[in-house]
DNA sequence: ACCTCCGGGACTGCCCGTTTCT
DNA sequence: AGAAACGGGCAGTCCCGGAGGT
């Protein structure tokens, strides 16, 4: 049920588009249903069969990476994209803000980005290797902005700036496992997270 | 493979022996293997068959849910138990403290905490009002907190302490799912955060 | 779910009772779910549990041939008094008439009938001579009434009266096995065998 | 334990004789232990596991209900040949000597078809429409003969066809009901009952 | 004596990731 | 890349039995 997309050109063309086409579907599906999703679903939703899963992916461990590698990529784009310009703090603030929206939209994908992260350290240790790079760049990448924030002086300048960003990592960690609100629940205590780093920073 | 305990008195005595000594073992399991752990091997580490949790629970929903309620039964007594007395202020950081112990103790009981959390919003739906209670009334109690430590003037005035109680439970949470990292820079990090609180509040 | 019934006066009676009120409620359930029903659903709906049932009839097979007893004598029952008065003709067609009315009467307990008969020469052999004793003398007694038919003159004495009770009773039993059909085609279905007989005799 | 049989050309051409020799397995079975026999005896009997049988029919409904099919196709293929030539009375008199002998070889092949249709009328409803179908198509069939006999003259022109037809019909199905008598006696009342039918006729 | 509760043990359909052949 | 077949595993179900109440 995947757009039918352009005509491929060459042969390794339709391979790549067969692929993502696969990971697209596995996103959806894995996001809705759970890790659980059936291998055949997933393909007939690409308008595949299993074949070309096991083809491509080699394993349904195979493909469970790749759509992880896959999402966090995604997530990564947007957040970066969202905090690239303004001081320290505005950075920062900005970072909250596209959080705040994005786990506010209400897609599962967000589901997914935290079922995944947690199936890492319990039910598929192979994962685990991605989790804990990303975890960290998120982290690294949050008390960065605070240093330079506090470097540019947005920053209050008492305040531990590796603290800070670890600080606000785990508070978006935190709203984001606590999804099952209500989205407009949700978003009203991301703004509230908001108002008050305002005042603390 | 459970200690023998006490011989029982009466029939409804034994029974209800039974029946927490499966939820145990169910609790030990779901923590180790997740929830995908064998009905069989749940109730052989009892020392019974499937015949009894069948009995006692239904179904694995049934058990599922019962496990549930339990673990955060426990969770719940450890934290407000470490949070009682002192001033709001003594008390927050107190349940931070708390919760760093708790989390950096690398038991498998928190992961399955956070797993249950997350399959409530997607896998097992039957879990959701559980869910939806506890976040709740979690997030209440941090509240709370905060609000009492404003009234007793051990938090600064200018604080919103909804905002503050929201932010501590976010955070806390957030280390939660973070947990994959080794414990002691879990412990590390729960640590900076109660610092930054110091600082803040 | 059986009515109340009156209070009982001895132990024995109340025994009694229940035993009676189990085959009832087996029998219901029998005829609507067929044999696979389970036990404790039969238990639940006389208001017992499974035990009872146990302890009454041993076993399921025991059930199954008790209720395959009281099922035969009922029907016999019906069709015997049918067919009690007249000439031997009068008597045979009465019991077509009457077949015909018991069959067409879309209740399931027929069904349970043809089951019986069916699983007796099968999955529960120890029905076996059940079932033959009662095929036999079924078919005895069309014979029977043919036979006087014959000796009274009011069949036509070209007729070898085993063949016709033989006949008549295989094609009621046809009959009873083509079920399925709605009820008002049976129905019309003996009226058709019924002047034919008529016709023939 | 099916015989090997020649080896098959295209893949398709291997599907489909794995596919009927599992049919072949599955009637076998059913026939000796009824619709209860395991599905992986039946596989393994046809030197095929589990996976296969799932893979061509689904479910164990859908193996039932194809086995059904081709029990009903074997039976009215046979039928249809031996009554294929000669007047409507000799044809229908061929017809009742050929059920004869069919339900008198003793074989187990028409305990099923019995099975079958009564379990079409109750646990496995979705058989219920090829059961009517079926029946219907077997009593019009019969009841042409008879139609076919009126025409040429060599069935007396006072009986009417309709209930000539449905009698043969009935009185067949009962025979085949009342199959668990043992085989000598069957076949002897089958032919007391074509006697009957030559004189009546 | 009658019945309930608790539990045992075994069975079986279904599901699903995988591999092989074409 | 598809179609066929594999094979292991698990949840749910069911029939029983025995110990204990009433």
């Amino acid at each position: 049920v995947t757009a039918p997309a352009a005509p491929p050109r060459s042969r390794a063309q339709a391979a790549e588009q067969t692929r993502s086409r696969l990971v697209d579907a596995a996103i959806a599906r894995f996001a809705r249903e759970g890790m659980g999703a059936r291998f055949d679903a997933i393909a007939s939703d690409a308008g595949m069969t299993k074949g070309a899963l096991y083809h491509h992916f080699g394993s349904k461990d195979g493909l469970v990476e790749e759509v992880y590698k896959e999402a966090i990529r995604r997530h990564a784009d947007r957040v970066v994209a969202a905090s690239s310009a303004g001081t320290g703090r505005e950075r920062l603030l900005a970072l909250i803000d596209e959080s705040a929206r994005l786990y506010g939209s209400g897609t599962p994908f967000y589901r997914l980005l935290v079922r995944l992260h947690v199936e890492a350290s319990g039910t598929r240790p192979h994962l685990a290797p991605i989790t804990r790079r990303v975890v960290r760049a998120q982290r690294d990448y949050m008390v960065g902005l605070a240093r330079e924030g506090r470097a540019d002086g947005s920053i209050r300048a008492e305040l531990d700036p590796v603290a800070v960003g670890q600080m606000v990592d785990a508070a978006l960690a935190g709203l984001l496992l606590h999804q099952i609100d209500p989205v407009a629940e949700v978003r009203r205590r991301v703004a509230d997270f908001r108002d008050l780093m305002e005042a603390v920073l």
